[in-house]
RNA sequence: GGGCCUGUGGGUUAGUCUGGCCUAUGCUAGAUGCUUUGGGAGCAUUUGACCCUGGUUCGAAUCCAGGCAGGCCCA
């Protein structure tokens, strides 16, 4: 086996794409060429989804389905229409939910600019049917609070209905005003949420841990590592008891969420009714919790692993795992029947495999499935057919011959030392992105930053302060909390501003 | 919420300030044929655009108003 590792020699940036360092500029190139999506639908934030895209996501969405068949969820589909009286609900509980709040919590933890609860100003009305005005208006679902648990209410009466585990996936619309982006920020979201009812705060609890675990196992699929937080008390969803977001560092140093689990112990159930009569009799609430996730996961893929060359796709959820490529099929006829052979075996074996018998030069081909991500390229031709061996490129790197009878080994090989090198790469890019605080001291004029911070990185500290310790390091930073990090520092540190011992770990980044 | 900017073939771009040299330029992409095929080939032929509605004018891609769509900055 030869290496010929010459990748080189080409300075042509294929159809323009940006060099990924200018980050803002890379991705919604790579976007657009890979063919993962076409923005040029006429509504702001509303892309078409183009197949290759498409079938990415619908891959994603299968490792999600089958942690939920794992986890015994059933699926359910939901209306996309919700009336308004049930937003008014949701909005007379998170108010009340507010108010108990700021009531019942040290006031110190509160701010007081906080905006409107809810998504009364960001949802698309339905208020015309035809030529007649509504009776009641109706709103696309932004997320299914409301619409699931007014059903959930009527489905559970006893306590062997429970635990109900149910998930969707399913459009949902926000209406953003802010700068769209492909898969990161959109109005109508590609959206996973799963909602649960449990007998009682400790089934609520056992919940969380599961969703953190199947977060875990998708991030292992995707081969990137992510930051887990508990949010601050005035950054959670006001519905919620506690929310955890899982966020991902991209290349320019912003922070992506891509996925929450909120807990909300029986304060929506009070809301919606929901209750149900356990072994003694007893009429009790639900506890419940929900688990969001979007196509931000196929936004945080993109950025996490592509680069200069365009996608490189995770083996999991690549389109095309494999491409074939005959070379000079003109000058010897065995070559076409023997790569569709080869196509063949992989099929069987399980693999998603395309030929690419394309009638232009071996190079253009070699170009595009880099630009897509094709995890692992063949390429079979008159020369090989003679020495019985074939060519393969991995997008991670490398060119090599191989045997003609070790085709199956080295394809899974390939794929497997892909996840392995993608993993590596992740984790150097995360340890790049994040850094040590500097610290923060107080002088006569105010706080001050011991040193300057960097524009792109997400910086790590010890922080056991109150809310106005909070501001005052978002103030002096520019950078939001992302909250209590589930990992903890193994030995006490003094907090950032108070110099109180702990091991609290916090991080604050610019966030998308 | 406040402000600024932009709209020309599928993509990108010249022309817009200073109306007529525009039957609208280049690159790229698409189609057909010949040729070629182990990392972006070549030649020939060819397809394809002034966001919409009004207005000013002898004449509008160009100026004006409104609409629609998009981008950027600030809170």
């Amino acid at each position: 086996m030869q290496a010929t590792p010459n990748m080189a020699g080409h300075d042509k940036a294929k159809r323009g794409i940006p060099p990924k360092g200018n980050f803002n500029a890379w991705y919604p190139a790579i976007v657009e060429i890979a063919d993962l999506v076409d923005k040029r639908y006429p509504i702001k934030g509303m892309d078409v989804w183009k197949p290759y895209g498409w079938k990415a996501m619908t891959l994603i969405d299968g490792l999600t389905r089958a942690e939920m068949d794992r986890t015994n969820h059933e699926e359910y589909n939901f209306p996309l229409l919700v009336p308004e009286d049930l937003l008014e609900k949701e909005i007379k509980l998170v108010t009340l939910l507010k108010k108990a709040r700021e009531e019942g919590v040290n006031p110190s933890e509160l701010r007081l600019d906080e905006e409107e609860a809810g998504f009364k100003k960001e949802v698309y009305w339905v208020k015309h049917a035809g030529e007649n005005e509504l009776d009641l208006p109706m709103f696309l679902r932004p997320t299914s609070e409301t619409p699931m648990y007014t059903m959930f209410s009527l489905w559970v009466r006893s306590h062997g209905d429970l635990p109900l585990k149910t998930f969707q996936i399913v459009n949902t619309f926000r209406y953003e005003t802010k700068q769209t982006r492909s898969f990161i920020r959109v109005r109508e979201i590609h959206f996973f949420e799963a909602h649960t009812a449990h007998k009682d705060q400790a089934g609520a609890d056992a919940q969380i841990e599961e969703d953190a675990m199947i977060v875990q196992n998708l991030l292992h699929d995707l081969c990137f590592p992510a930051i887990v937080s508990t949010r601050p008390v005035w950054d959670t969803f006001p519905g919620a008891w506690f929310s955890n977001a899982v966020d991902v560092v991209m290349p320019n140093g912003r922070t992506l969420q891509v996925a929450t689990y909120h807990h909300y112990k029986d304060q929506w159930a009070r809301e919606f009714d929901l209750k149900y009569e356990d072994a003694n009799g007893q009429t009790q609430f639900c506890h419940q919790t929900t688990f969001g996730m979007s196509e931000r996961m196929l936004g945080a893929v993109v950025g996490m692993h592509g680069d200069d060359s365009g996608l490189i796709f995770p083996p999991k959820i690549a389109p095309i795992q494999v491409v074939i490529m005959p070379i000079a099929p003109h000058l010897d006829e065995n070559v076409i029947p023997k790569v569709n052979e080869m196509a063949g075996m992989r099929k069987t074996a399980g693999y998603r495999v395309k030929v690419d018998d394309r009638d232009i030069r071996p190079g253009t081909k070699h170009y595009d499935w880099e630009i897509k991500g094709v995890p692992l390229r063949i390429e079979l031709g008159p020369r090989d057919l003679e020495s019985g061996q074939f060519v393969i490129t991995l997008r991670t790197g490398g060119k090599e011959n191989h045997e003609e009878n070790e085709l199956l080994d080295v394809v899974s090989n390939s794929l497997l030392e892909t996840e392995i090198e993608l993993r590596a790469r992740a984790k150097v890019h995360m340890q790049k992105f994040v850094c040590e605080f500097p610290g923060i001291r107080q002088t006569d004029i105010g706080w001050e930053l011991v040193s300057e911070l960097e524009d792109d990185k997400v910086y790590e500290l010890a922080f056991d302060g109150n809310d106005s310790d909070a501001e005052v390091l978002e103030r002096a930073t520019g950078l939001t909390f992302l909250g209590d990090c589930v990992e903890v520092y193994s030995e006490p540190r003094p907090c950032a501003v108070s110099g109180r011992m702990t091991t609290r770990k916090q991080h604050l980044a610019r966030m998308y």
